[in-house]
DNA sequence: TAATATTATTTGCAGTTACAAATATCGATA
DNA sequence: TATCGATATTTGTAACTGCAAATAATATTA
């Protein structure tokens, strides 16, 4: 096995960087990589219970309740319980939330386009297309749940 | 933008579940993460200066400093100040280092052969080339160091 | 409808992380 | 050769992380 061929390392280092160049925006903007994560699957995605925030964000369960417990004291997210099932905690954006994430959002994507800079539409299609079949062949066995699917 | 086509995003949580995926293996030799990734880097490359091993883990320098101590007390790497320029320190895989290397890296492997199951030789090949192009575009600024490149 | 199992989320805890400041050494210069 | 700036690494500190156990609410079964 060689380093340079190895998918986990060619895929985190890449993934690491990513993280080094939004960082200080983020912190201009008072959020951390966690919050920024979970701010961006809200906006995109609309609110959510806290599970499939865990899903989306590939942040763990127990984190997560902390950040949404940060990302509340900031006015960045809400937390109210299901209505059908009060097990469940529903997330939403706040105003000031949607207000910080359209504050980022221009530069988190200009940040990409400088990433994605030397690549052709076809190659960064390709690209993508290939991390999301990668991602699905992985298992989700680890991240949290004890074999949800498990029989 | 939309999450499923936003780089990091769809980079990130591949790698986060190549985390997931290895960490139990890891426990099992008792071994986290990052001083996984120091082993790889220490094996495949030899022996390297503590600046140069955070270049390749992308571990950050102080972080870096401490997972070196732990991996000192477990007998997995060496310290030795270097013989020219006293300021670095090169750090040497132990002999146990590399068979503990040697015990991971099959299982390693594997999950990595999992994982790219469905993939083609052609599509591995693609998708390590455009990750390799991914990681020089970006750039390595906000990592550690203070801009060495700057002028 | 009380007891038990199951699901959703949070908390205790011990350890890890990153930023910034400190330390150690080197190289150049007066 | 004392001093000053640069380079390599470590440490202080405050905050974050994940595992496992605890809590909260629902579903099931007797």
């Amino acid at each position: 096995m060689e380093l340079g061929t190895y998918l986990p390392y060619l895929v985190n280092r890449v993934g690491q960087r990513f993280i080094s160049d939004i960082t200080p925006v983020l912190s201009e903007a008072g959020v951390d990589i966690q919050s920024w994560r979970v701010l961006i699957a809200l906006y995109q995605r609309g609110s959510q219970p806290v599970g499939a925030l865990s899903d989306l964000t590939s942040i763990n369960f127990s984190t997560l309740s902390r950040v949404l417990g940060r990302m509340e004291k900031k006015d960045l997210v809400r937390r109210h319980r299901g209505a059908d099932d009060a097990r469940s905690f529903t997330i939403d954006l706040t105003a000031n939330g949607r207000n910080v994430t359209e504050i980022i959002l221009p530069r988190a994507a200009a940040l990409e386009a400088k990433a994605a800079g030397d690549f052709s539409e076809a190659e960064l299609a390709m690209l993508r297309q290939l991390l999301g079949k990668l991602y699905v062949g992985l298992s989700d066995e680890s991240l949290n749940r004890d074999d949800r699917l498990a029989g």
